[in-house]
DNA sequence: TAAATAACATACTAGTTAGTATGTTTTGAG
DNA sequence: CTCAAAACATACTAACTAGTATGTTATTTA
């Protein structure tokens, strides 16, 4: 890694702490910068606009992320819909790069940066697409398999458990508190069961 | 009413319709102000900070709005958790207060100040949690009817219920579309009706 | 090694923002 | 009608913000 990268994923890094925890808004250059070792020159040189800046994060920092924790989470389940289940846990419980009360970052961009920002959207979007997609795909391979019922619709299902993520990371952020999450698991589960054949 | 009352309603609904679109922060008083008839100095008189003016934004203008659409949506409903299918059909499609291109008030408010407004998160949990408490009496009532199962948990199933809610509205503002309401809509009936004895 | 360019550093600017100081007008009670 | 307080109007300020102008230092490449 070169000094030049490793100054830009300082920044990056940095930025992506202060918007997960404040939001993008409030979080200002003069800020990402007094927090680093960095100086406005140099972030100007890497990034010509702040808002260049913010969508680097989101694809650099959190749609990779986000992509790891799919991966990881979704490969290893031994039973049916175990492996929507586990990667709901993971990323409510279990995961270190997530905080409880800040929220889910794709999900507080999304809900700033919608109004007034189209490109921020349109990333935001392709990592929610991945999502998607993949828990259509884990629920259409157990219908094949035979394990969950043929008459349900998998699109379906994606957008309920996905909506449901983002609604309990919500509660978690507004009330500041992690039991919320276990109730929620815990009827996810049941859900998830009244799906199997 | 009198002038003086007028006038602090019409800052409270312009500062409600830039706040639903656009968001809290990015709303300035002088936007506020432009667009009405009201100058800088009436506003503050009447609020002595803009936080001050979002609070009342949402004890007065929110929180009435979503009282009564729990009121008007849950009571007349005939079949059991058809309430609460109808009041999320009504949320999502169905309710001129709601564009589904901006998502939820009260969920985007929370989304937005959590990480550094306590007062607003305070005040956005007691909506919160009426609604939370009405839909868990909903479920009380129809496992005493015998129409829904008795093992079932009501807290959760309320959670479940509004993070659904919430989540799939994100959904709607990131896509700026409503089809996934309608994908939303069906597997909440579904998962309503497994609950059913 | 020398020049070119990449990478950074510093001081500044123009615009916006919440909030204030200081007025004037309107309203209602006596 | 009067006068005090309520309700509003205007001009201003201090702080902050993204972004720029103009430098200097570090790295390559020839």
């Amino acid at each position: 890694m070169t000094k030049a990268s490793n100054t830009r994923l300082t920044i990056l890094q940095k930025a992506f702490d202060l918007i997960y925890k404040k939001g993008y808004q409030t979080t200002s250059i003069d800020e990402i910068i007094a927090t680093t070792n960095v100086t406005k020159g140099a972030f100007y040189y890497h990034f010509k606009t702040k808002d260049e800046m913010g969508i680097a994060v989101i694809k650099e920092i959190v749609k990779p992320a986000m992509h790891n924790l799919l991966i990881t989470n979704l490969d290893n389940a031994t039973k049916p819909l175990e492996g929507i289940y586990l990667m709901t846990k993971s990323l409510l419980l279990e995961n270190s790069f997530l905080k409880f009360e800040y929220g889910c970052p794709a999900s507080n961009l999304s809900q700033e940066m919608a109004p007034w920002n189209t490109e921020f959207s349109a990333v935001l979007n392709e990592i929610t697409l991945e999502w998607l997609t993949t828990i259509e795909n884990v629920i259409k391979k157990e219908i094949i398999n035979g394990t969950v019922k043929a008459g349900i619709n998998p699109k379906q299902v994606a957008y309920f458990v996905i909506s449901g993520y983002w609604g309990i990371r919500n509660f978690g952020k507004i009330t500041n508190n992690i039991d919320c999450y276990h109730s929620y698991l815990q009827e996810l589960k049941l859900y998830l069961e009244s799906l199997n054949s």
